[in-house]
DNA sequence: ATCGGCTCGCGCAA
DNA sequence: TGCGCGAAGCCGAT
């Protein structure tokens, strides 16, 4: 089939064919929860066309994943209703939000669901227990099933190669983008499917796995009554894509122009805060780049523009948008590409070599604190700024940009091994964080260890050649009065 | 306040 | 083969 998503996006997961004698297309949400910009949805309106059938929209939450809590299950059911919100009442498209009330509630239903597909298309992952979920479900599925990659501008398989620096990485997305900034997905791909029949669910399919559109709205969900984490509470902000495109128009609004100049200081509130809606899928970056273009009135143009690398001058739009696309683009995707890449970049082995070899020799230096994991997750060090930064990070699910990095620092420090640090950084990460188990999760955390870095000296003990950093120069450099406060306990 | 040295790997010019 | 340059650093010298 010829359509519109790009077939670097499409990565087929069997030899199967298509079963013209299915009844509708499955889309199976798992990373891009959203109905619009989104390029899955956009593969499975186009196959459910070219078959006059209808799309069957399944958005599982399943409550056995590693770190599964009250904070991540809020987030996603608020985009689940936002979901349901969005494709009821829409030509063509049946919405099934399944909730999974115990351990292995969900087992069969895909397989089962696809039993009446003609074609499979579900969300492209690089990372987390993705990849290796796609690959048995895909043994178990009869039909064509495809993943499609909707994770950023630059399709993730488009190079089997990685970067060892932002700067490399951004000096080849110089060159290559604009191609594929040639197809952005639609939209609305829903729109496609006026005139095909709306899936109908069978009564025994609903028994066995209820559909959980009126625990999204009237009746209500409690999340106590289910087998995940409730240590890890609810974080204030909400989840989902209504509240994502908020979060964009707030930030257009009111802190972009500050972006560049303001986005490290923690109490001048400039970032974006847009990345736990990155991770869950609740925005995409093609829409986000929309919208900057409109407000900007700016039109992607890069004849002639340096390929150089430089982090300035190539998108050609205000500066305060070129310093933010560089994280949207620049640092997001190039932790798309580690991952996509290489299988084993969750690993303390994936670092560069002069990392592991100056971290290794250095292990058996003497720390100058050492703190269990229980100590770190309560926030119970001797250093307030450190504190704090986790402070924020178990309470609200988020950490300032600027102090992650020392957060990090700081535990590669206080920890009997880089190993360990690494352990550590990992568990409180991808406990607390909403935009954690993400690839970004992974770079952020090895950049602290080295990767994407350059050596630094002197030598120091514990650090070697690693980038050094020290929470009495970041707390002279920062703006930090409110925060410190705010996180005081 | 600002500057250089610390140090590695890559692409590009030569 | 040499040169420039890089997620945000640190420290001591000027």
């Amino acid at each position: 089939m010829n359509g519109a998503v790009p077939e670097i996006r499409i990565r087929r997961l069997n030899d199967d064919e298509p079963n013209p004698a299915g009844r509708y297309v499955l889309y199976w949400m798992t990373s891009y929860r959203r109905t619009r910009f989104n390029f899955a949805l956009e593969r499975a309106a186009e196959w459910a066309a070219e078959f006059g059938f209808g799309v069957l929209v399944l958005e599982a939450l399943r409550c056995d994943y590693p770190w599964a809590s009250d904070r991540f299950h809020r987030f996603v059911l608020d985009g689940m209703q936002d979901n349901l919100e969005a494709l009821s009442d829409r030509p063509g498209v049946t919405y099934l939000p399944y909730v999974e009330a115990e351990t292995g509630g969900g087992r069969g239903l895909l397989e089962e669901l696809a039993s009446e597909a003609a074609v499979v298309v579900t969300d492209d992952y690089p990372t987390f227990f993705i990849p290796a979920m796609l690959a048995a479900s895909a043994s178990r599925v009869q039909v064509r099933m495809e993943a499609v990659d909707s994770n950023g501008l630059h399709p993730i398989y488009a190079t089997a190669k990685t970067y060892p620096t932002a700067y490399s990485f951004r000096r080849y997305l110089q060159k290559s983008l604009p191609v594929h900034l040639e197809r952005v997905p639609q939209t609305d791909p829903v729109s496609k499917l006026e005139g095909c029949p709306a899936p109908v669910l069978s009564e025994s399919v609903l028994r066995r796995w209820p559909d959980a559109s009126t625990l999204l709205t009237s009746v209500g969900l409690d999340l106590a009554e289910l087998p995940v984490d409730h240590s890890v509470e609810p974080a204030e902000i909400r989840g989902g894509a209504r509240a994502a495109k908020a979060r964009l128009d707030a930030f257009l609004g009111s802190k972009l122009a500050r972006y560049a100049e303001d986005r490290n200081q923690p109490d001048e509130d400039a970032a974006s805060g847009l990345s736990p809606y990155l991770h869950f899928g609740h925005i995409s970056t093609h829409e986000i780049l929309g919208s900057i273009a409109q407000h900007e009135g700016w039109r992607p143009d890069f004849e002639g523009r340096p390929t150089l690398g430089k982090r300035t001058g190539w998108w050609g739009t205000s500066a305060a948008a070129e310093a933010f696309l560089d994280q949207l683009v620049t640092w997001r995707e190039l932790g798309f590409n580690m991952a996509a890449n290489r299988p084993d970049h969750r690993d303390y082995e994936s670092l560069p070599g002069w990392a592991l070899e100056t971290l290794e020799q250095h292990s058996s230096d003497p720390r100058p604190y050492l703190y269990s994991l229980e100590v770190f997750e309560q926030g119970l060090t001797h250093d307030e700024l450190w504190n704090a930064a986790q402070r924020q990070l178990r309470r609200e699910g988020i950490i300032h940009n600027y102090l992650r990095m020392l957060w990090g620092k700081k535990i590669l420090e206080w920890t009997p091994s880089p190993r360990e640090a690494a352990r550590v950084m990992i568990e409180l990460n991808n406990r607390y964080a909403l935009d954690g188990r993400d690839p970004n999760s992974y770079s952020g955390i090895y950049w602290c260890l080295g990767r994407y870095d350059r050596p630094w000296g002197p030598e120091r003990p514990v650090f070697g050649k690693i980038r050094y950093m020290t929470s009495a120069n970041t707390a002279r450099k920062l703006h930090l009065r409110e925060y410190l406060e705010r996180y005081s306990s």
